[in-house]
RNA sequence: GCCCAGGUAGCUCAGUUGGUAGAGCACGUGACUGAAAAUCACGGUGUCGGCGGUUCGAUUCCGUCCCUGGGCA
């Protein structure tokens, strides 16, 4: 059983451009936690991991083996270790403080919260926001909350964790094509039909990669040249941050893949890497 | 063929009254606790078109050649 762990790929409303698992793929194996959320509504790392809990133990129940696959670091992290147990945002507080500029949200920050100004960059949009809406919405600083962590499964599961980090112009060149089929007529119907609903643009699927390079592209902003190139880019710069997060974050007894063996293709390699953990 | 304007980082360009140069983007490295496909930090990566000349010293001044764009024939 496929679990999702990417938080793209987690709304409905992107299926080409979030590139989800092809109906081939999900032939081979029952897939779940794919685009299962609507756009509209904001899906947090916590909403996931809570989802994340119930689906695995679900599997676990029915007697299969839950196999997460994902490039969202965080999502991860939180579903394992745990995370802050914060309770919900005042909805007010969060709509004014998102629609502060962060040089004003820092000022705000360093009479609310002097501990996380100084540990923020003022110029860290999300955590400086993030930090002003906790201690506004309840009383109490980011960091006080951060002391804990509640939520996580690591402990509980026997865990077998493998790290793909393959060779640096393989992965671009991936990214090069595949940013291709978000122009396909496919692609931009997708696009298309995100727009039509008229979503506030913070949400996070109207920022996944390639909704603004093609909606560009569709407003006639761009050519299809430059938006290409433009989604090419973003697409190779979020695979480098991934690279840096998996290769850094996890534990350093999680089992890296980063080469093939002499003369094999890294997909044929994968592949057989692969094959005794999906049969 | 002649006349202009250019040729500086991967790209678009700035600059040096002669002391071997710097911005944005790209690129590289890293951070990451409820937006993470997000947000942010650090780093200059260079035969200053080629060859000659003047000079202690030329990317800068002079000559010449090459290339690009525009104009005139």
């Amino acid at each position: 059983m496929i679990l999702n762990a990417d938080s793209a790929q987690v709304y409905g409303d992107l299926r080409i451009l979030s590139a989800r698992p092809s109906p081939e793929d999900e032939a081979r194996a029952p897939h779940r936690l794919y685009g299962y959320r609507d756009g509209g509504t904001p899906c947090s790392a916590a909403d996931w991991a809570a989802d994340a809990r119930r689906e695995i133990a679900s599997v676990q129940e029915e007697g299969r083996l839950p196999i997460l696959v994902g490039g969202t670091g965080l999502y991860i992290r939180t579903l394992l270790d745990g995370i802050a147990p914060v309770p919900a945002i005042d909805p007010e507080v969060r709509e004014t403080v998102r629609a502060m500029a962060v040089a004003e949200a820092y000022q705000a920050l360093t009479m609310e919260d002097a501990e996380a100004a100084a540990r923020l960059r003022p110029s860290d949009t999300t955590r400086v926001q993030r930090a002003l809406e906790v201690v506004r919405s309840t009383r109490r600083p980011l960091g006080e909350w951060q002391r804990q962590r509640s939520g996580g499964i690591g402990e509980a599961v026997a865990l077998r964790p493998l790290l793909l980090l393959p060779p640096r112009a393989w992965l671009y060149a991936r990214c090069d094509r595949r940013f291709e089929e978000m122009f396909s007529p496919e692609g931009l119907a997708e696009v298309s039909s995100l727009l039509e609903r008229r979503l506030d643009p913070v949400l996070p699927v109207m920022r996944a990669i390639g909704v603004r390079e093609v909606a560009g592209f569709l407003a006639g902003d761009l050519t299809r040249e430059q938006a290409l190139e433009a989604g090419r880019t973003a697409t190779r710069q979020y695979a480098k941050r991934q690279y840096t997060w998996f290769s850094r974050q996890p534990p350093t007894e999680w089992p890296r893949f980063t080469a093939a063996p002499e003369g094999a293709a890294f997909d044929e390699a994968l592949g057989l890497l692969l094959r005794p953990a999906i049969a």
